[in-house]
DNA sequence: CCTGCCCCATA
DNA sequence: GTATGGGGCAGGA
């Protein structure tokens, strides 16, 4: 209930606040840094919050009595205005506005988002909007609210805001405890406040940038518009100035003079978003207000809040925040770029451990280990009800779910849908949970099943409108101070995004999961469940079949629904406690900020864009593919002189190895022979026909069954481009994978496999940009391994493949045989996967021993890698698990077993797994990058899509040449500031109208 | 109808 | 020798 809610209105008499945030936070950050530096920091982990709590403590007081201790004169409307970004309108008047500004210091940029987080926490409106300053927001306020004859008070000290001072609206500087009025505006400008802006408008300022006339002050700037009145009548009356220089530059910069008018003059009638009316302060929500605090660790302000709020500070959970913009050293010499601002480390006291719980005061001894360890322990103990969820079935009831996210500060939420591709997923119900066992399900699209013949099909009595539930979930769903959690939020993030809803905060179980323990097993909730909580979830077989006869979600009765869906929220949530605390325990949390959450809307949007495909052409393709395979068909069943299916290895094998007696060579792990390509080859080179040709219908087999006819059978029918889907979490090595369909395995080996790859197309009007990392691996290689030859080779550019073969065979780079070259080439993508002599020698085609001298040789030249492989396969062996240079982990909990072969596959894996996860960590931080980059540089390309370490972008024609450079400096530069690589990275970049001629 | 196997496309 | 996803076949349900 809000103190005014009765009249959601401002009349004469009421008194509106307008803090300037913006600002307020630089004014606040220097007046900490004077301060005893503990003042300055988190006490628990040093996240600078010195602004943010001068700026609570201001809030506080403003709240509680308004401008002065007096009665009466606490406000009953409020609003902290930012600025939005730091492009506005006055960018289009004059492109060096503001251009001098500094970046702001480190420490600052963590508590701008906080700063935020503790406006909503105090339950005050928190305003920004695009293209607009603060000040012309408060100045729209301002304006509506004197002429409602409303009292206004502008807090700050900024003296642009003085053009607004009259009898209604005044000014305090909060920092210097200064009330300002119309004498005071007078004092600093020499004119009233209606004549501010002139002055401004000759004076200029060298801090915004405002260029006004050359030699003339502030002084001067008040005498003349004393005498002229205004800037156009003194502008018109220049010439008769009597002072020759002043007056050359009146006339010679009165254009300039103009556009500093306007560059000064606030706008008055920004379209706001709220109306002043709406400004009106609620009541504080104490619980919410010190779980902000308390995550703050601001202990005399929670004790404040609590008394005046009757709020029980133990019983309330600091909250979970997302810092955004702090580089905190994690212990082992990494970076941090952002980190969850709850700090586990201190936690709230846990009922389940009773023993660690018992005595508040020891809370403090806790470690995020002990933490993390109790909550595992009674996530197991605890059992799931899932007879226990609540349907929602009227406004009323959602209300109270969505003040309930507001109060605990984080929901787990999941969507029911009509399909499991996101893009055309249309939305069926939503469930929330906020605490273990309190979970329900919002059915908002349910139909009824029956009658399919005659039509039936109708939604369902009893839910929500799906607009009204929507338009009262959206403001939680969007809210900063309410944390979303989600399992697989990439697919949630789709479908609200649809309906107009832009999540966040979030955090992801199975991110969480995947950060932790990749290797270890999947990380679908199910398997999650099984393994945290001991609990098997309603498979969803159950509820909606499987198979020909499976029902889409809409069908399924809401009792079905809800028993499903609560679960499913319900589970994600009880992991969310489980895995969170284990971050910072196992030192993950860097990980997990940096390289795997910040990823998840950045490959929504790639995945939502798609990519056009030529369809006619691919069908001509399919065409041609048929009768080539025809026409190889009737010689291969000629050759083989009876029919056959060719596409059976069963049959093939009998055929070539049964009854033309051709000489087997290997057998496959069932004991069938193999005709895979490699055998094939050999026979053929042997001067069989047969198996030639076999090897030939293959591939044409194969892009024509997995491509050209495969592909257009995957074009969304709304924006008739293909959309694939990209797993975050299901590679060990931190490399994303492509489905449905996989867009990372498209041809281009081949003359005819490239035929596939030209039927990707840009728009019209657009170009494809492919842009790959050269030898990024190799690289990486001669990073972790300290190689100096290669080091050396990738900083003279030199060719690696043609440098190794002459270090190894002691042969000149000028002039050398191509087979040599291949051979150093097939040794250096050896040693990425770990290589062994058996796989080198079927790789080169030659023998065991002869791979094994290479190997040898190899190593003799290149010592420190054969120490990288001895060191990495010891550490796995210790560890079981490896890590990459920005410190991902690939677990391999086998690696250990007694099985030689097997063992020798982990280690392989092992010693592949940082080289192959830290490229793939490289390019990640390039994409997270990439958009924002692009658009600081008003570009407007797209990217679309990843291949491991090419990325491929939709470009106008006319900004190719621009957005080159931009690409390739995001992707060269993409390791640091984490990590300082010892080689350069090199990224090659073309633009096509197809991607086989952009790669 | 589902699953394992074989083969093959990519980095 | 590393990491994936997917199509077709064949056998067991």
């Amino acid at each position: 209930m809000s103190k005014n809610q009765e009249a959601a209105s401002l009349k004469a008499g009421d008194h509106l606040i307008l803090v300037d945030g913006s600002t307020f936070i630089f004014r606040a950050y220097f007046q900490a840094s004077t301060m005893d530096a503990k003042y300055q920091k988190r006490k628990s982990d040093g996240l600078p919050t010195g602004a943010v709590q001068i700026f609570c403590n201001m809030l506080w007081k403003l709240l509680q009595e308004g401008l002065t201790p007096e009665p009466g004169d606490e406000p009953t409307h409020m609003a902290v205005i930012f600025d939005h970004s730091a492009k506005t309108f006055r960018n289009e008047i004059y492109n060096e506005y503001k251009a001098q500004r500094p970046e702001p210091p480190q420490d600052l940029i963590p508590q701008f988002g906080l700063i935020r987080d503790a406006t909503r926490a105090f339950s005050v409106h928190c305003i920004e909007q695009e293209g607009f300053e603060a000040d012309d927001i408060i100045a729209t306020y301002a304006t509506q609210a004197a002429k409602a004859g409303a009292r206004v008070t502008i807090a700050s000290g900024d003296k642009d805001l003085m053009q607004l001072v009259g009898p209604h609206v005044g000014m305090i500087d909060t920092m210097k405890n200064k009330i300002i009025g119309e004498p005071e505006v007078y004092e600093k400008f020499g004119v009233g406040p209606d004549k501010v802006i002139e002055v401004q408008s000759l004076a200029g300022d060298s801090v915004d940038n405002v260029p006004g006339v050359p030699g003339i002050g502030l002084k001067t700037a008040a005498q003349l518009i004393n005498e002229f009145g205004d800037l156009e009548t003194l502008l018109a009356n220049a010439s008769s100035i009597k002072q020759p220089k002043r007056r050359e530059n009146l006339i010679e910069f009165a254009e300039q003079a103009r556009i500093s008018k306007q560059l000064v003059t606030l706008k008055c009638d920004v379209p706001v978003e709220l109306p002043v009316a709406a400004l009106a302060v609620e009541d504080m929500n104490g619980p919410r207000a010190i779980a902000f605090l308390k995550a703050m660790e601001f202990n005399t302000l929670t004790r404040r809040v609590a008394e005046a709020t009757g709020a029980e500070i133990s019983a309330i959970e600091p909250a979970e925040l997302v810092v955004r913009g702090w580089h905190e050293p994690d212990g082992k010499g990494r970076i941090m770029e952002g980190a969850p601002a709850s700090d586990p480390a201190d936690p709230p006291a846990e009922p389940n451990k009773a023993s660690l719980a018992a005595d508040p005061a020891s809370a403090g001894e806790w470690t995020a280990a002990d933490l993390a360890a109790a909550r595992a322990e009674a996530a197991r103990a605890a059992k799931v009800d899932n007879s226990a969820y609540e349907t929602v079935r009227d406004m009323e009831r959602l209300r109270a779910w969505i003040e309930d996210a507001f109060e605990t500060g984080h929901v787990a939420v999941d969507t029911e849908t009509t399909s499991l591709d996101a893009m055309q997923a249309d939305l069926v119900g939503i469930s929330l949970a906020t605490a273990p066992g309190k979970a329900c399900y919002i059915p908002l699209g349910h139909v009824d099943g029956e009658g399919d013949l005659l039509g039936g099909g109708g939604l369902v009595e009893g839910q929500i409108p799906l607009k009204d539930a929507l338009d009262a979930l959206k403001p939680m769903l969007e809210d900063r101070s309410v944390l979303k959690i989600a399992q697989n939020l990439k697919y949630d993030w789709l479908v609200f995004h649809r309906y107009g809803i832009d999540v966040a905060p979030y955090d992801d179980t199975m991110l969480l999961s995947y950060t932790l323990d990749a290797g270890k097993g999947g990380n679908g909730m199910d398997e999650l469940s099984e393994r945290w909580l001991g609990h098997t979830p309603i498979p969803f077989k159950e509820v909606a079949g499987s198979g020909k006869s499976m029902i889409t979600f809409d069908k399924v009765t809401i009792d079905k629904a809800t028993a499903y869906a609560a679960e499913d929220a319900d589970v994600t949530l009880r992991l969310w406690r489980v895995l969170k605390p284990r971050l910072a325990a196992e030192h993950m949390a860097a990980v997990y900020e940096v390289l795997e959450r910040p990823l998840v809307p950045v490959l929504a949007r790639m995945e939502q864009r798609g990519i056009s495909i030529d369809r006619q052409m691919l069908s001509r393709l399919s065409g041609e593919f048929a009768q080539g395979m025809a026409r190889l068909e009737a010689e291969i069943h000629e050759l083989a002189g009876k029919p056959f299916n060719i596409g059976s290895p069963k049959q093939l094998g009998d055929i070539l190895f049964g009854e033309m007696g051709l000489p087997g060579g290997k057998k496959t792990k069932t004991g069938a022979w193999s005709t895979s390509a490699s055998v094939l080859d050999d026979l053929a080179a042997e001067g069989h026909e047969l198996p030639a040709r076999i090897v030939d219908w293959r591939q044409l087999s194969k892009l024509k069954s997995t491509y050209s006819d495969a592909l257009p059978g995957y074009l969304n029918p709304q924006t008739g481009r293909v959309h694939t889907s990209y797993s975050l979490a299901s590679t060990t090595t931190g490399r994303l994978s492509s489905s449905e369909p996989n867009l990372q395995n498209i041809p281009v080996r081949t003359e005819e496999g490239r035929k596939i790859r030209k039927a990707f197309v840009a728009e019209k009007g657009h170009k494809l940009v492919s842009a790959d990392y050269s030898q990024i691996e190799l690289r990486v290689l001669a990073h972790m391994a300290d190689i100096p030859q290669l080091r050396k080779a990738f900083e003279d550019g030199l060719d690696i493949h043609a440098m190794t073969a002459s270090e190894m065979f002691g042969v000149p780079v000028k002039d050398m045989d191509p087979m040599v070259r291949r051979r150093a080439k097939a040794i250096n993508f050896g040693i990425i996967y770990g290589i062994s002599a058996f796989g080198l020698a079927a790789q080169l085609g030659i023998s065991r021993g002869e791979a094994s001298d290479y190997i040898k040789t190899y190593f003799e030249r290149f010592p420190g890698i054969r120490d990288y492989m001895d060191a990495t396969k010891k550490f796995v062996h210790e560890h079981g698990y490896v890590q990459t240079i920005f410190g991902r982990k690939a677990h391999y909990p086998e690696v250990n077993t007694s099985n030689p072969n097997l063992r020798s596959f982990y280690e392989r894996a092992a010693i592949n797994a940082p080289i192959q996860g830290s490229a793939a960590d490289i390019i990640r931080r390039a994409m997270i990058r990439m958009e924002d980059r692009l658009e600081r540089a008003k570009l407007s390309a797209r990217m679309l899509l990843q291949v491991h370490d090419e990325l491929i972008f939709e470009v106008p024609e006319a900004e190719v040449d621009r957005t080159i450079p931009v690409v390739r400096e995001v992707m060269e530069k993409a390791a640091e500031p984490a990590v300082d690589l010892a080689v350069p990275l090199q990224v090659d970049a073309r633009a096509a109208a197809n991607w086989d001629e952009a790669h």
